[in-house]
Order: structure tokens, then sequence, then C-alpha cells
DNA sequence: TTGGCATACCTCAAACCAATAGGTATCGTC
DNA sequence: GACGATACCTATTGGTTTGAGGTATGCCAA
């Protein structure tokens, strides 16, 4: 068994918003959700029921999120929707996402494509 | 005081990241590292000297950057520069980042407005 | 010489987040 | 009843940035 990677790549942040972007669009329950990222980002973001389920009590207690129990194939699940204030963290965190990765491109920038420059 | 916020956004792994490329297109010491990252980033991102200097220490623990002391200014300075597994690192870190990006773009997709008609 | 300031390097504790693992309950199938 | 998939939840761990603090040197002023 090699190391316990438990914060492995860029993945910080990132849950939240995609959680709140997903659920803007249409609510949804936990284990829905959790496959729900899997699929909208075409199997690159993946974050297991232990980094989803905890978020949305968070996002809940902070009141971004609202939770009912709504009877879905016979049997009640937690659906959680997007509230006013959810919308507006997603705001925030979408342009707090957007300067970060247009920040990296900056200093990247031209290192990515451009070969070594005499300096 | 309010909280502190050790992890606010989306930074985690982008000062490895941002490290590894601007010293490998010029071999920089710490103090000056991190006003390098201020200003190629435009002022977005900004990592203190408490989080430069172990970064650094630790990738030169795993070969990634090899230091020299050199006299610039009429003092010695320890200058970090690149190593060949630095660059495959960086190779590496770039290459996740973007499928990182590219994962949240897929999923932000239509709403984060930017109607891209260049597409 | 003394004092103050910016530069330059370093370290430690705190806070936060995702990953892993484990636990519980229901439903359908055998 | 046993088993697996679905569905929900929690505790622990590991890694990372942050913030504050400490030390030393060079330059400038008094």
């Amino acid at each position: 068994m090699s190391k316990k990677r438990t914060n492995p790549d860029f993945v910080n942040g990132v849950p939240e918003l995609v959680v709140l972007d997903l659920l803007a669009k249409r609510p949804m329950y936990g284990y829905e959700l959790v496959q729900a990222i899997r699929e909208a980002s075409g199997g690159t973001l993946e974050f297991g029921e232990g980094c989803v389920y905890p978020l949305l009590h968070k996002l809940e207690e902070r009141g971004q999120l609202a939770s009912r129990r709504m009877e879905i194939g016979g049997r009640s699940r937690v659906v959680y929707r997007v509230t006013v204030g959810g919308r507006k963290r997603f705001a925030e965190a979408a342009a707090r996402w957007r300067e970060v990765v247009e920040g990296v491109q900056q200093v990247l920038g031209g290192s990515t494509s451009v070969p070594s420059r005499a300096g």
C-alpha cells in the first residue's frame, strides 16, 4: 500500500463549486449528485460520498442549500436545492475560480507552448 | 478578527505548479520568487514566504529543485533551479491542472455565461 | 556607534479540505 | 434468510496554505 493522497491535485473548493452549479440546474439527492459530478465532468472530477455528503450538510448549515425529503422510486430521498444565498455563493466562487485560472494562465502563459527564448 | 482562512479558494498545488514554472524560466531565490509569483499573475496569486520556503525545501528533497548559494548584490542568496525531474514533475502537474480546469469547465459549461462564439 | 527599515531566510501551530474506510438501512432477487 | 446495489452518514487521516514569529545582514540617518 502506498501513501494515502488526500489532497492529490488542484481540487480544493471545486466540489463546492460544482455542487452549487449542478444543484442550481436541477435539484438532486446526494447519491445522484456523486454520479452527476462524474458524468458532467467526463470522468475527470470524481468526489466520493465522504466528500459530497459532509459538503451538502455544510452548505445547508450556511443556508446555501435547502433539503427536502421526497418520495422517489417509492423511497424517501433527501433532495437538495440551491437557495438564493447559494446562487450568490456560486457566483462568488465561480468568479474566484476564474481569477485563479487566469492567474495561473498568466504565469504559465508562454511556457506551455513557447520554446525557450534567449534572455 | 474573524476566522482564519487557511484554504481560501482553489489554490492547492498551484504554488508548486507556478514555482516549477517560474524557476524553469529563470533561477531565482526565495524572496525573489515570492514577488515573481505575485507579479507574473498580475497580483491574483500571492503566496507568502511561509508557503514558498517550505515548498522549495520539499521540492529540493524530492530532487526536483537544486539550490546553490550565489553572491548577488554582495550577499549570498540561495538560488534554486529546476532539475530534469522537476521539469517532468511540472509537465505532469500542468497536465493535471488542465484536466481539472477542463473538467470544471465541462460542468459549469453553460452556466457561467460567456457565450464564446469562437468555439 | 546606535537605531530603524527593508531585504532575505527559516520554522511552527492552526485551520481547512478531500480521501479513505467504516457503519447503517432499504429494496429486489435468489 | 442471504446477498448485493442503492442511499445516507460519520470519524479519522493526510496534506497544504496561512499567519505569525524569529534570526541575520546591508543601508541610511542621527
